[in-house]
RNA sequence: AGGGCCAUAGCUCAGUUGGUUAGAGCGCUACCUUGACAUGGUAGAGGUCGUAAGUUCGAAUCUUAUUGGCCCUACCA
């Protein structure tokens, strides 16, 4: 190839990357060639995962883009290494987020709420409204690069889910797991519906205790002494007092105990109730009575249950008082309260208030203070289950990564409540439990089959009428399934289609930790009481995404990160990138968009390395190793900078390799930044540059296609974590008749290429020529401007490294001419009178100046760094001296320390010599 | 109240089982447009690892106490 088409070829590239056509070109080529879709690898082995699916509702989020994108990686390495591999997609219906956002559109559209248009109209409108919506995530998701079977996409509410669930839910209806019951739930009054204990969220907040007077039945006056006319109550939620059905003491308590068993007025409804005593009563809180209000709380609850007390519900559905007092029917809790406090002080029996902050809490969909309420739910009792699930755990069946987080896990399990599974909602799974509406039957029943031939089979005992219990099932219930229902689980048939047998249990679950116990632990527990087998042999627990400053992104404080606009401004593998180099074993990652633009910078100098070889890439084709069959040959035909080059790039493939086994995605792609950066691009691409333009055309081949072969490795290194630059260079380097980039080996390392010696030569030729850099620097010379450098180096095989490197340190050093001697060679009359001086442990490095130089500066910087030396020396010459040391520590160790010292001696020599000598 | 986590350079973080002079990115300073790259190069400044005590030949790393921050669970009349 003559310069001129090599100008061309160079102008053809633009000196700064541009990542959007090349994202948009390769997506579908991928997708459309079927390079997502499982195929046999040469290991004969599966890796599978199932994406834990984002909310149909959703637009995608910075964490959607950290757990989806290390999922790709994850896939993308396994496909590489020879796994057959298998990534299923899917979206979650989410329940009462969706059908909040529908009930809003038909509001803001018709003015109609749901129960005017009616349950199977409504229906069919969030349908419509989720087919629309779920192509857009899918397409932000595919923005990600992210590498899933598009085929095997599933929604939660599909057919064969609908069928699992129903599956599960008959079964445990039939072993007596799931039962129905009146029992004490959180109740959330905007979504009107009741939440698991999970989804209560516990938010501190400003009240205060109310104290309040009690009279006695037969109380002749409300001014007397305590127990004698009235007992004090303190509360933080008075209303509710409109609800009580008992005041309780302690058995124990000197103060009250003789009125246990008498009758007290509650105020406002003047209900007479009964004065207990119950243990749970703490005779040292408050004022040591307790009312109780079984409708409301859930330790008065187990007290009414303890005492036959019976339960009055004070509230509506929408969290107002209810019938109870007319006089506050409608209000609102904080209204009624007020009313309350008021009246109490009108009569005379409201004492006082005390400030407080106590925990409330909250529902964590609708932010709204959570009531509970006594309501008749369906429940699943998860003992066994749990108890199954941590077993799993302890025997390794199932691992975290980091392993710590098996603590969260156990922590929810070990004592785990009933789950209450059923919602008053109208979107999701439906209840498979049907009533027979013959009221001399009431046969009620759970059934697999669906409405439709139910209905037309009508009651199995009397053939009546009958009706669907109206309720749906909270959403975790099918997502606990997800692990089965994604591969067609129940479904012989679909099973089949999906090669359940081969994918299922699956490999790896990557999730936040906020998901432990609603997710992670359904999954477990689910999976292992359906199919004895886990869902997942790893569980991989990411970090959560923060701002710059860790704190939590949010809408209040505009600290938000949209992934599409990081995309958007910097290219998706720079956002990859700083995705890779943040997860490890971290908690947390704080994101800085400064990050991004930094790696930004590294696809942009892999980009411009490319540029700089693509010229000579016709030329040659990449070194083949299988050519060179023994190492004899091998060496032979490698420079030293060959043989360093080759032996970095072995470490690193075998850091990458290890670090993505174990999760650790910040050290692999930490550890192919810097080879590309201080290793390829800063000495090998540097060091070549005078054979590639040089005359030698053998010397020339030959570098070529090392810079080729490493170059070929990078890409294959970098691509589960920057698919698209490096496939797109790929496509630049592969040779004829090879595949996509998406399908080649991923490196690993080869022993035949460790070339120890070459190693340590290098660095020392690098400490050579930075020390050189630093001479001329400290006095200004112009970096254009030759230098003569006087070298006197103490070891010759060393003497005889640099010799044979002579032309590279000149270039890199600018040097004009060299002057090598060994240390012991030293003498006046060859040392520069007028110079400058720097040590090494291995060698002293002169410059000799032509004009003035700061004299007191630079004895300065030599006395600096002998006072350094010498404390080091120091430190280690204690060491060895100390025999607890030397007899204690392992060998190695003190064989270390006595080479260390050694050295700092050498240099301690140097360094006095050159100061005497000045 | 119980449990857990964190505290390392101006900022954000690494630092494997205790063992050479504690690392990176960004930021900062000086110099440089050199035939891949100013989204660049070269050189450099800057931490003794929250505090205190202890174990050890040796501690950022282990133990205890303490301060500050975060999270989870339970509950508060």
């Amino acid at each position: 190839m003559n310069t001129q088409t090599q100008t061309q070829i160079q102008s053809e590239l633009p000196k700064t990357y541009n990542p959007k056509d090349v994202e948009s070109k390769w997506y579908p080529k991928w997708k459309n060639g079927k390079y997502f879709k499982a195929k046999k690898g040469k290991l004969n082995k599966t890796f599978s995962i199932i994406m834990p699916p984002p909310n149909v509702t959703g637009k995608l989020h910075m964490g959607h883009a950290l757990d989806n994108t290390l999922q790709d990686v994850l896939i993308r390495y396994k496909r590489m290494k020879g796994f057959e591999t298998l990534w299923i997609p899917g979206v979650d219906h989410a329940g009462i987020a969706t059908q909040a956002v529908v009930e809003k559109k038909i509001w803001d559209e018709q003015k109609k709420s749901k129960h005017q248009i009616g349950r199977k109209e409504f229906l069919k409108t969030i349908w419509e409204w989720k087919d629309a919506h779920q192509g857009l995530i899918i397409e932000q998701l595919e923005k990600l690069g992210i590498s899933a079977d598009w085929d095997y996409f599933v929604f939660t509410m599909d057919p064969i889910p609908n069928e699992a669930v129903r599956k599960v839910f008959v079964k445990w209806y039939q072993e007596g797991l799931i039962f129905q019951t009146d029992y004490i739930i959180n109740w959330d009054p905007t979504i009107q519906s009741a939440i698991s204990d999970a989804e209560v969220e516990h938010k501190e907040v400003k009240g205060a205790f109310h104290y309040i007077k009690y009279l006695l039945k037969d109380a002749t006056s409300a001014a007397a002494d305590v127990a004698v006319d009235h007992l004090i109550i303190a509360t933080t939620r008075p209303e509710t007092l409109l609800g009580d059905t008992a005041v309780a003491v302690n058995p124990d308590d000197e103060r009250f105990k003789h009125l246990i068993g008498k009758k007290i007025i509650i105020p406002i409804v003047n209900r007479e109730v009964p004065i207990i005593g119950d243990n749970h009563v703490d005779i040292t809180l408050g004022t040591g009575c307790l009312k109780v209000t079984p409708g409301h709380d859930f330790n008065d609850f187990e007290i009414g249950k303890r005492h036959n007390l019976p339960i009055v519900n004070i509230l509506n559905k929408d969290g107002t008082i209810n019938d109870v007092a007319l006089d506050y029917q409608g209000l609102n809790v904080i209204a009624a309260r007020a009313k309350i406090i008021k009246e109490l002080e009108e009569q005379g029996l409201y004492i006082k208030k005390e400030d407080c902050i106590h925990q409330v809490g909250h529902g964590q969909r609708s932010s709204s203070i959570v009531e509970p309420m006594v309501s008749k739910q369906w429940f699943v009792n998860v003992k066994k289950m749990a108890q199954e699930s941590i077993n799993a755990v302890n025997e390794n069946e199932m691992r975290f990564f980091p392993k710590n987080w098996e603590n969260t896990f156990f922590s929810w399990l070990r004592e785990p409540k009933d789950w209450c599974i059923s919602r008053q909602l109208w979107w999701g799974h439906q209840i498979p439990v049907f009533y027979c509406e013959n009221e001399n039957c009431n046969h009620i029943w759970a059934s697999v089959d669906d409405l439709e031939k139910v209905q037309s089979d009508g009651c199995p005992k009397c053939k009546g009428k009958i009706h669907q219990d109206p309720d749906v099932l909270d959403t975790w219930f099918s997502s606990g399934l997800w692990a089965l229902s994604t591969l067609g689980w129940p479904n012989e048939k679909a099973m089949k289609e999906k090669s359940f047998d081969k994918f299922f249990p699956t490999s790896t679950l990557v999730t936040g930790f906020d998901i432990i116990f609603f997710w992670v632990a359904r999954m477990m527990m689910m999976t292992l009481n359906n199919t004895g087998q886990v869902p997942f042999r790893h569980t991989y627990i990411h970090a959560i995404v923060n701002d710059k400053h860790g704190r939590k992104m949010s809408k209040s404080l505009g600290n938000g990160i949209d992934p599409l606009e990081l995309i958007e401004q910097y290219g998706t593998d720079a956002m990859r990138f700083t995705i890779t180099a943040g997860s490890g074993y971290n908690r947390y990652l704080n994101l800085d968009p400064a990050q991004t633009e930094g790696y930004r910078n590294f696809i942009n100098k892999l980009w411009n390395a490319f540029r700089f070889i693509h010229p000579f890439l016709k030329e040659e084709r990449a070194l083949d190793l299988e050519l060179h069959s023994n190492n004899h040959d091998l060496n032979n035909f490698l420079t030293h900078h060959d043989r360093w080059i080759l032996s970095a790039l072995n470490s690193v493939a075998d850091i990458c390799n290890k670090a993505i086994d174990e999760y650790r995605f910040d050290d692999a792609s930490l550890a192919i930044y810097s080879f590309v950066y201080d290793k390829f691009c800063s000495w090998y691409i540097e060091l070549s540059k005078p054979i590639l333009y040089g005359a030698d055309v053998e010397e020339k081949r030959k570098r070529i296609s090392i810079l080729k072969y490493i170059f070929r490795k990078i890409l294959a290194l970098l691509h589960p974590m920057v698919p698209f630059i490096t496939e797109e260079l790929w496509e630049n380097l592969k040779e004829e008749g090879e595949d996509l980039l998406i399908v080649q080996e991923y490196p690993e390392s080869n022993k035949k290429l460790d070339f120890i010696s070459d190693q340590n030569n290098m660095n020392k030729f690098i400490e050579i020529i930075c020390s050189i850099r630093n001479l001329r620097q400290s006095v200004n010379v112009k970096p254009k401007d030759e230098v003569d450098i006087h070298i006197f180096i103490d070891n010759p095989e060393l003497k005889n490294y640099l010799l044979q490197n002579a032309s590279s340190l000149s270039d890199l050093a600018k040097v004009k001419a060299l002057n090598c001697n060994l240390l012991s060679q030293k003498s006046t009359q060859n040392t520069p009178a007028k110079s400058i001086s720097l040590a090494t442990s291995d060698c002293e490095i002169y410059l000799p100046l032509s004009g003035l130089i700061d004299i007191e500066e630079y004895v300065g910087r030599l006395k600096k760094d002998l006072q350094k030396t010498e404390v080091e020396f120091g430190k280690l010459k204690m060491k060895l001296e100390n025999k607890n040391f030397s007899e204690n520590a392992p060998s190695e160790v003190v064989a270390e320390v006595k080479d260390k010292a050694q050295e700092l001696e050498k240099k301690l020599n140097s360094l006095r010599s050159m100061i005497a000598n000045l």
